[in-house]
DNA sequence: CTCTATGCAAAAGTTTTGCAATCGC
DNA sequence: GCGATTGCAAAACTTTTGCATAGAG
């Protein structure tokens, strides 16, 4: 698994420090705990995992706070989630090799059919069979972006 | 927005006849319109909209059908799901650009970094901004594959 | 007639929200 | 002290499951 180097984890502390303070955000150990999970751990985990992990040191700390602080480092962009717009399952009737568009503002999923299709990464028989080669753009819509 | 032609959707209406009998599927008024409504909305819809719009044409029809019928019509290929995986949000505190393997068995996520990055496609400006090029592997991992 | 698929109801699981108390700045 | 943040509890929302019945083959 993509453990990250110990000394990377303590200088993206710094950046968190830096970040919250620039957008009056407050440097609570909840926070820092959380943060340090999510950069920890490598393996993307989702808010239940980070609950549960955060918990064995901040034995006080509720599900909700876990929610709320997530929601707000992505806000700043300190941490990402993996699959954007995700709250529901979304499907798809079109079996031609496509490619998508997501909104991550309102959630608008357009196709993409690329003339020349992405290159399969090379070491991908290390991890697993393929299914599907899927490329994502993600973005904000004119749509939303006018409004 | 992407329609399907009508023409494809009766063709694929065919397919779905013929895959349903292939796989001891029986083709009921449900299947057949759940199937209609995601192969002619063209919209990536989720499980509840689809409901919504085929409660019009079969009022009696219930949520955990529509559930149940996409799962089956999914298991059969016959149609798939945009994000795969996403039952609960997973998030990244990795900012550097990398891309992901994700097994559809067990949602286990593992970091692909590309030495040459996938070309953002041509015509992107016409749905919106840009945030990040994501390529995602779908396929089912060693783990998954032995047991 | 058999066995799958459906509808109803209830449950399970994830995420969000209101509010008073707490704690960083 | 002020105001953001937390914890608790309850609610909202999506999806799953058990079971008796209806309906396709």
């Amino acid at each position: 698994m993509h453990k990250i180097d110990p000394a990377e984890i303590e200088q993206r502390l710094g950046q968190l420090t830096e970040t919250c303070r620039a957008n009056g955000l407050r440097m609570t150990h909840q926070r820092m705990e959380i943060f340090r999970e999510v950069a920890a751990s490598g393996e993307h985990p989702d808010a239940d995992t980070i609950f549960k992990r955060v918990r064995k040191r901040l034995p006080t700390i509720s599900p909700d706070t876990v929610y709320r602080t997530l929601a707000s480092l992505e806000e700043t962009g300190l941490i990402s989630r993996v699959n954007p717009v995700c709250g529901r399952a979304r499907f798809d009737a079109n079996t031609d090799e496509h490619h998508h568009y997501i909104c991550t503002k309102c959630g608008k999923i357009t196709d993409i059919y690329l003339s020349t299709p992405p290159a399969l990464p090379e070491g991908i028989e290390n991890l697993g069979e393929v299914e599907s080669l899927h490329l994502q753009v993600h973005g904000v819509c004119h749509n939303c972006k006018s409004s």
